[in-house]
DNA sequence: GGTTACGTAACTAACTTGGTTACTAGATAC
DNA sequence: GTATCTAGTAACCAAGTTAGTTACGTAACC
């Protein structure tokens, strides 16, 4: 699998959920389904959860479905869950030594963050119901 | 080292170049300056010269300089030359089995791109000379 | 020809990530 | 109460990435 394989898996199983907004699925179903393991599914869907979108339950007839509606979940929601920020965050550790590397750095490190937020943003516009609806 | 660490020693190093555009540096030197090693140095500095920020002159008295003045040289030109795209590409090799997926997948994909658009942009207006100066 | 410095291949160590196994902890069915 | 089902999680493995290192070839200059 490639990289952002977490934010893959997420948006398929929430745009299916939101298909069914009511069903209950196990993470081995959604694991079949996805082509993947339910260990997997287990440890990105908690991240999911953790942030307010999904409710797990255990025991016999548990499983996974969406906390809120499809229309109150949107791209931007699913992906700050995941916290997989695109610019690094800016590391304290490495303590610029030299002024002019300082200076490059914070240049460009305000123009990152300055585009993922309007990344987020704009992905804060789009719910999983609009993406139901054919484009 | 963090994971951006090509993009930091580029800036670093054509940094410090942009303040003495006609200094001849070793791989040697700029690795000891930059508390890296020359091989790391001549693999980073390649991507800049195939870019034609850079030319590399060997022999006796050779080494590293600027190959236009640092007022041609964006932010956009280095973080171009160093090829690490923010959005993964769109990988052709996963097709949407779902239709669902797809959508959703198409949805962030268009964003992410056109967000990356926009970086690009944003470091294009300002030049190596343009951050000598004191913001 | 010898020295210098780039160009590059090959190898290593550390780290990340997805996959897998195995186990525990709740919740329901019986 | 016991069995069964499912999430939660720890531990480990394999693959891939990356910086670092060593080694050697190649070109330029003295």
């Amino acid at each position: 699998m490639k990289r952002n394989s977490r934010l893959s898996l997420a948006l398929h199983t929430l745009g299916h959920m939101a298909g069914k907004p009511d069903r209950v699925q196990t993470s081995a179903e959604i694991a079949d389904h996805a082509g993947t393991n339910a260990v997997v599914v287990r440890r990105v869907l908690g991240k999911l959860r953790e942030a307010g979108l999904l409710v797990s339950e255990k025991g016999h007839s548990g499983g996974w479905k969406l906390a809120r509606t499809p229309n109150d979940i949107t791209l931007a929601d699913i992906y700050l869950a995941l916290d997989e920020q695109l610019v690094p965050a800016p590391d304290e550790t490495d303590k610029p030594h030299c002024s002019i590397e300082h200076a490059l750095h914070a240049r460009v490190s305000a123009i990152m963050t300055d585009v993922e937020q309007s990344l987020i943003e704009r992905l804060s516009a789009t719910s999983l119901a609009d993406v139901r609806e054919p484009l």
